[in-house]
DNA sequence: CTGAAAAAGATTGACGTTCATCATTCTAGC
DNA sequence: GCTAGAATGATGAACGTCAATCTTTTTCAG
């Protein structure tokens, strides 16, 4: 038994190929009566588009872009790595890749990289954005000319996107936040968290849910209001130095970027404070490794790339996308683990 | 600038489609100096076959097979719901997959499973199985047949499978291994290890990592040796209550399947060892909020199911896969996250 | 009952391959 | 220089769909 194929249907409905393809294609200009046997045929015979065939006849291509800071390391260096390699993969799939860089935490950049899309050049698009009302308005612009939009990483859920890929951030607070209580073994101190910015709905997600996690379950530990790094490692190492001139830390939470400003701000200090950090990278797996992290709380970066590809794919062939698909696992690692 | 085909290749290497083709799908019958110009021609225009266009002329289908054991709750029944998902899901793509159930620990009927399939009827298996030399032969035999063979969940590594898909199993132990050791919080005592049984290559990787990591890192605690608990609840649960009878428990890790056994044998004891479990299942999930098991260790059915089947496609295109894709993360849950 | 508009049918060429068949042109050996 | 055999060329149908065009049939208002 083969799948059947839009002849299949035609025979079933009693119409002719042509009305079968103007129903499903609707291209307007047939019969309700039709339409509803075409509909019926389709349910009977258990006809489901061939897609690839589809795309062959229509040329078709898909373009995608990704809108991330142009940070030449940690995380987001990650992603873009990873973007590179999908762009080659995907080059015989033909589907095409371009990727956007803004300025770090820069609303005016962002929009920028949104506005230079359009519904004709692109049929999906992954921005790592803030929240701003501007922003929103972009990607209202864009739904409405048929472009797909995802959240990346970070999420806009008051937003028109579509759908949002990235971890729960505010999970990842929690988790942060249950083990730093573990990690302290009941004694009582102080702890930092370290952002990159307020603004950024990610951090500000893992800053909820550690401030839950903390009050409800070790409310020994005291948590300093949270700062901003600003994922510089300059501006965390110095935030670091200067806490701890004033304040000897039991514990610190940094949400964001910048790890290698917070390890040479640690450095030297005894007792060192528990330490978690998100994202793995080559210098959050080395300090892993060396002691001076204590926990690193990961989106895998790989997995992220190929959600948000494989998300805005079905949603271009107006396949059914359940939000689940976009949700990326905490993934935890410890010295042991890496 | 679109895509170079086959005709561009043929008009690069001033030679017919006809011959092109031939060297392309080596039919012979070609000069070497004729077919020397094609790769040069494929090299210049950078040509790169259009698999959905080759598919959707050679009717091809891609068929798949899965192998697990039929076990109707836990970690198996969410692999197998995931790959009824899938089922639907892949059937526009023209990827079938067939779900072969064998009897728990059982390599006789692990081997009629291989047995069943052939190079004619079958494009790739996933085989989920124990070690043994017959299922070696078997692996051989398919491989030979021109079938892509995957080792899922535990890995045969000796054997002529393609390709691994799974988490890390040593990396699993150790990771259940440092958190005994850092929920223990430095305190002595007796770690039971429940296995499903010694013959699992997964189960004894992990038995191995934690053993390795407690020798080096907590040598306070002391182990016992691994009890097999052959995935079942009731021998799981006597096994544990027989050994609490005799040793007080400082920390238990569950290897394998069981946990609903796991947990009545520990109900009403006191102090409660530090509990480790595998899988993400409605069992452990209650638990871990209940407070009755400490730290799940889980590999996502879902990422595995996807990088099985991804891979197995990747290989009947011939396209090369890097080991590193079918490694599945170790997803870390405490009562926090899940 | 007529005629125009709406609906349906029929047909064709493309998309990039595969695969088979038949015809033509080389190339060597004699 | 002839000929067998190898190498190459030419062609066409197929895969399932799309899209355009043209023709035929149906419907319905006047």
């Amino acid at each position: 038994m083969q799948r059947p194929t839009i002849h299949d249907v035609a025979d079933a409905a009693r119409l002719s190929l042509a009305t079968v393809d103007r129903v499903l294609n609707n291209r307007g200009g047939v019969a309700e009566k039709s339409v509803r046997k075409v509909t019926k045929a389709v349910a009977e015979t258990g006809y489901v588009r061939d897609i690839a065939a589809a795309n062959l006849s229509r040329k078709r291509r898909y373009r995608f872009a990704f809108i991330l800071p142009g940070i030449a390391t940690g995380f987001v260096a990650l992603l873009r790595a990873e973007l590179a390699k999908e762009q080659i993969r995907l080059r015989p799939d033909k589907i095409e890749l371009e990727i956007i860089e803004t300025a770090p935490f820069d609303t005016p950049s962002q929009l920028a990289a949104l506005r230079s899309l359009s519904g004709d050049t692109t049929n999906g698009v992954a921005v790592f954005a803030a929240e701003a009302p501007e922003i929103h308005d972009e990607i209202a612009r864009l739904a409405h000319q048929g472009v797909h939009v995802l959240t990346l990483v970070s999420d806009l859920p008051r937003s028109q996107r579509d759908a949002y890929v990235g971890p729960d951030n505010v999970a990842a607070g929690r988790t942060a936040a249950a083990f730093m209580g573990r990690f302290s073994a009941g004694q009582s101190g102080t702890i930092l968290m370290v952002t990159g910015s307020l603004a950024s709905r990610d951090h500000m997600e893992r800053v909820m849910g550690f401030r839950m996690v903390m009050a409800e379950r070790f409310p020994n530990l005291t948590l300093l209001p949270a700062a901003q790094g600003f994922d510089s490692a300059e501006t965390v190492r110095k935030l670091i130095s200067d806490t701890l001139k004033t304040t000897p830390l039991a514990g610190i939470y940094a949400v964001g970027a910048g790890n290698r400003g917070l390890l040479e701000g640690l450095r030297d200090t005894s007792p060192r404070p528990v330490t978690i950090v998100h994202e793995l990278t080559d210098i959050s797996r080395a300090a892993l490794l060396s002691g001076e992290i204590d926990l690193v709380i990961d989106q895998n970066p790989v997995a992220e790339v190929r959600a948000a590809i494989s998300i805005m794919r079905d949603l271009s062939d107006n396949r059914d996308v359940t939000t689940a698909r976009g949700a990326i696992p905490l993934n935890i690692f410890i010295r042991e683990n890496i």
